[in-house]
DNA sequence: CTGGGGATGGGGCCC
DNA sequence: GGGGCCCCATCCCCA
């Protein structure tokens, strides 16, 4: 670095000062840490820069989950704003017990230069660091620069450190667990469709006390007794599917759900790292029944959910999600009194709540009352504004604008035409949606992992799949499918049935889309 | 090791 | 808003 560089002094700090900000509105967040019961936006540049131990997660996972003997949602709380800001909140606030417990916090998290600031604290204050706050020397000590002391609990210059050493690749074996997955996009897709729930039922069934027994749910949300649950800002998983609105304060720190984590003092599950691939069986022909083996799950996760890694095998333990996750079922509940998995009429469960409900209207009327009020009413407003900030950039080219206005497309003319693509549409509504479509611009972001849709049903759809939700049960097999269409689909593995015939070769499909995979094959040069 | 088949998940889009 | 269907991506098993 040339001595002579010209630079702007504060451009650190106001840097610093943006990211906290966009933190504590979750914009741009792109990763979930779970502690307890509560749930963390960050960003993964951010915590990566910081802590040598999320820069071994966070390239491969999208939710982290913490382990709750080393820090609580409180101490994290701080830990993050530290991260971010560089400081603790006021020290008045910060006893030694706290500071003994952020103190742990770091060291389990390899925040190094937040462990030696609480050491000094500490020490400062006449006490001795425990023992068990043992961090790498090497990198915990950052003296101060200038060697004074930033307010007893600031760090003088850029809280953030770059740790350039990180030989730390606990989570690079997640990585090589998986496939390398050509779409980092889709993986994050996967994995936080995963993650929220996994990380639950894994809670469930690593922590031998049932501590952290999740309701059964995948996310327990709930689960906590009143006197636990912290103060802080806890956002249940049915408040994040209600609440996604676009920029939807939903996303600040500090909701919460599900999920406690193991009692293990290693890494942070990530839900990744957790579930050895379980071994599939074989489930052709053989149908097993939902029920779990008992003794294999224990009472709470039995619940609904086919445990399909749990030797369960109807047809080979789902697809690749399920698979991936070994063991996982989505649904990991608690048997609720009265409601008995694949018997009786609730075969529609809350994810969030762990109740059950005959029918899928049921369920999504319950689910409403869990969420909804701002998340809707905010989506409205946006679609509304959508055609504001489509406006904003071209007004001419804005369809819903155009659309409402009466402008090219005329909603009452009969032949409906895009007025990008010239598809012609039977009525104005369809149009309105089909104009979507060719949006740029994406109104209904997830509030979990910030993807963006252009329909709300997509985005709806989506978020049930972060949330586990999935109302619709095989009665064959217990498996569970967050669509009908899917059910249906499957119902024909149990059936036999295979509808759809190669013209070619004469060979059959129970789904369509094989039957086209097939006739590529057929069609390719190979 | 590879390719085909079976099965599932997610997103887009239309009705 | 929900249902249905299509397409793509993946995974796993097996020959």
């Amino acid at each position: 670095m040339k001595s002579d560089s010209i630079g702007l002094q504060n451009h650190s700090k106001q840097l610093l000062l943006q990211l906290n900000q966009q933190r504590a509105k979750g914009y741009l967040c792109d990763v979930i840490i779970v502690v307890e019961n509560a749930l963390f936006r960050a960003h993964k540049n951010v915590l990566a820069a910081s802590s040598v131990y999320f820069k071994s997660l966070v390239p491969h996972d999208n939710l982290i989950n913490l382990d709750t003997e080393m820090v609580s949602p409180s101490i994290f709380r701080q830990v993050l704003d530290f991260i971010y800001t560089g400081c603790l909140s006021s020290s008045d606030s910060v006893s030694d017990h706290s500071i003994s417990s952020l103190l742990i916090a770091a060291s389990y998290l390899q925040l190094t230069e937040l462990a030696a600031l609480c050491r000094r604290k500490l020490k400062h204050n006449g006490q001795t660091p425990s023992s068990s706050n043992k961090m790498t020397p090497s990198s915990s000590t950052s003296p101060t620069p200038n060697g004074h002391t930033p307010g007893p609990l600031c760090l003088s210059s850029t809280p953030l450190h770059n740790h350039q050493h990180h030989n730390n690749h606990s989570g690079s074996k997640k990585g090589s667990q998986r496939n390398q997955r050509p779409s980092q996009e889709g993986r994050l897709r996967e994995d936080l469709s995963e993650k929220v729930f996994i990380s639950g039922s894994r809670c469930a069934s690593l922590s031998p006390s049932g501590e952290g027994r999740s309701n059964g749910l995948g996310l327990d949300l709930s689960k906590r007794s009143p006197s636990e649950s912290t103060a802080t800002e806890e956002v249940s998983p049915s408040s994040l599917l209600q609440s996604s609105s676009p920029h939807s304060s939903s996303l600040s720190p500090t909701p919460t759900p599900p999920t406690t984590s193991s009692a293990k003092p290693e890494p942070p599950k990530t839900s990744t790292d957790i579930q050895p691939r379980a071994p599939r069986k074989r489930p052709r022909g053989d149908k097993v029944t939902p029920e779990l083996e008992d003794g294999e799950v224990d009472g709470e996760e039995n619940g609904l959910d086919q445990s399909e890694g749990s030797g369960h095998s109807g047809r080979g333990g789902g697809g690749r999600k399920g698979r991936r996750n070994g063991n996982t079922n989505y649904i990991y509940r608690q048997p609720q009194p009265g409601f008995e998995p694949g018997v009786g009429d609730n075969l529609y469960v809350c994810i969030p709540c762990g109740k059950g409900f005959p029918s899928s209207e049921q369920l999504n009327a319950h689910v409403d009352t869990h969420t909804h009020d701002q998340l809707y009413l905010k989506d409205e407003e946006e679609e509304e504004e959508c055609g504001g900030y489509l406006k904003d950039k071209d007004p001419d080219t804005c369809p819903d604008d155009s659309a409402s206005k009466g402008m090219k497309p005329d909603p009452e003319e009969p032949g409906h035409l895009c007025t990008v693509c010239s598809k012609s549409c039977k009525d104005a509504t369809s149009l309105r949606q089909h104009e979507k479509s060719h949006w740029l611009n994406r109104p209904f972001p997830c509030n979990i992992c910030g993807k963006l849709f252009t329909q709300r049903g997509t985005m709806t759809r989506h978020m049930r799949s972060h949330l586990g939700l999935k109302p619709f049960a095989c009665e064959e097999c217990g498996m569970r499918f967050t669509r009908q269409y899917r059910l249906a689909e499957h119902m024909r593995v149990h059936s036999g049935e295979k509808p759809y015939e190669c013209q070619l070769c004469g060979g059959k499909f129970t789904q369509q889309r094989n039957l086209l995979s097939h006739m590529r094959m057929h069609t390719s040069p190979s």
